[in-house]
RNA sequence: GGGGAGAUACCAGAGCGGUCAAAUGGGGCAGACUGUAAAUCUGCUGCUUCGGCUACGUAGGUUCGAAUCCUACUCUCCCCA
């Protein structure tokens, strides 16, 4: 029977500013028969963070246009580092660590793609299960011979690093990813890897060890690094990542760090990140500037990611969370709320348990329950006007007094618009 | 192994005996304006019982007084073998 895909994934992807580059062939092949395709991913942490979204994505348009995608999980390059991108020689991972990381992974992919589909269902693999049984010997005897040092010298992850130093360790790095292909290719007939355009030279070391060692080709497809229109880093928040685990990162933090996206970027990102078609994009962007203050842009963003991250609840509290502190929340508002609600709503702000606080001052209450570092900067944040107590400003004279608990309960401290912290009565 | 340079707050980087809790820039936080945007402007950015206290790689020393001078140590970078 003959192969027809769903859509051209190349030219989805070029509309939706995810591709970057392929080599040569890779779309005529994608049109033609089903292809089997992986994306790799690091087991740095116990839970992938939105940096590993993308690559992510380009599984799920895989999938979406028929083929068959595959999930690696580095088992085995988690042991040696990837070079690519970092200034510095890597901190090795406990054996133990990258195995708890990589079943955490796999959980979290498991919820991106169709495991049960027919012909065409997602599969996770680990490297560790082809390279545990291969002696060093072999390694260098059956790899390294194909490729040369020369070779290798020349990708950018290498030459980069030329100056500070790098161990053999990360050097070989792209032999052992590129011997992943090879064996996927071999083993399993997967043509097509995919990844971020920082992944391009370890790739190519793959189509280079297929065509020399096994004598056939390998394919390959790379989006772009997502980038910020200010220049700063995408994908951190407060200097942390935005993790896709809802015990790293509420649903909530998880919300608003998509609706704090700035229009231009959100124009962008609505391509990238979501799943709905050119038509209804291009309305939601014209819609979007006529009345820019309404965020339409933002609350789709926002709503389709958390939705997809953390469920149709998930986002739900996230909403609901977000309407009461950036909406009209007054003081009155805040006290209707019953307690379930509350604690619904606040799941992800930050607080503290406190066994008394009447008669407490606003400074001392600050910087003892930690919302604030110090009580210097208590005294600096009440100067600035910053501070409010249940949504209304106080000063420095602020005493806290039964009567602030909401439901006897509870209080909600804030510094400025995002910064909110939650102080429990028991 | 030999020679040289350096280590200052979140980062970069000035200061080279008192007026230094330390210039300036970046980052961060807040205020104004707004749309939870961007840009802009403004303020803040060691702790404190508000008396002070602790801080310029570490440990000593000189001095009325040290980030600044001396000694040793640790670490980093560069050059030569």
């Amino acid at each position: 029977m003959k192969f027809s895909p769903n859509y051209n994934i190349i030219e989805e992807l070029k509309w939706r500013g995810l591709y970057h580059q392929s080599i040569p062939g890779t779309e005529e092949l994608l049109m033609e028969e089903m292809v089997s395709g992986y994306v790799g991913f690091d087991p740095t942490a116990d839970s992938l963070h939105i940096g590993n979204l993308v690559p992510i994505i380009l599984l799920v348009h895989l999938q979406r246009a028929g083929h068959k995608p595959y999930a690696l999980v580095g088992g085995a390059t988690g042991m040696v580092g990837d070079p690519s991108g970092k200034k510095a020689e890597r901190q090795l991972l406990s054996i133990e660590e990258i195995q708890h990381n990589l079943n955490a992974q796999k959980k979290q992919l498991e919820q991106f793609l169709d495991f049960d589909c027919g012909i065409n269902s997602a599969e996770v693999v680990n490297n560790f299960s082809w390279f545990e049984p291969m002696s060093f010997l072999e390694f260098i005897r059956d790899v390294g011979k194909h490729i040369s040092v020369n070779y290798m010298m020349a990708k950018d992850s290498v030459k980069n690093r030329l100056e500070e130093g790098m161990s053999f360790t990360e050097f070989s790095y792209q032999l052992v990813q590129g011997y992943d292909f090879y064996y996927l290719w071999k083993e399993k007939n997967i043509k097509l890897q995919m990844g971020g355009s920082d992944q391009w030279g370890n790739i190519v070391t793959g189509t280079e060890l297929i065509r020399r060692k096994g004598e056939g080709k390998g394919f390959s497809l790379t989006a772009p690094l997502i980038t910020k229109s200010d220049g700063s880093k995408f994908g951190k928040s407060e200097g942390g990542n935005v993790w896709l685990d809802p015990s790293k990162t509420s649903p909530y933090e998880f919300y608003q760090f998509w609706m704090n996206t700035s229009d231009d970027d959100a124009e962008r990102y609505i391509k990238i990140f979501t799943l709905h078609q050119k038509a209804y994009i291009d309305n939601l962007i014209n819609q979007h500037k006529e009345t820019p203050h309404l965020r339409f842009l933002q609350k789709e963003l926002a709503g389709f990611i958390t939705q997809w991250v953390h469920g149709e609840e998930g986002y739900k509290t996230a909403l609901s969370a977000s309407d009461i502190l950036f909406g009209k929340a007054t003081a009155a508002s805040l006290r209707e709320l019953s307690e379930s609600d509350f604690f619904s709503i606040f799941n992800g702000v930050k607080n503290k348990e406190v066994t008394d606080i009447d008669g407490i001052n606003i400074v001392e209450m600050c910087a003892d329950t930690g919302f604030l570092a110090s009580k210097s900067e208590a005294k600096r944040a009440l100067q600035e006007n910053s501070v409010s107590v249940n949504s209304e400003k106080v000063t420095e004279e602020f005493i806290f007094s039964n009567t602030d608990l909401i439901n006897g309960k509870y209080i909600l401290l804030q510094r400025g618009k995002k910064n909110k912290f939650i102080i429990i009565k028991n």
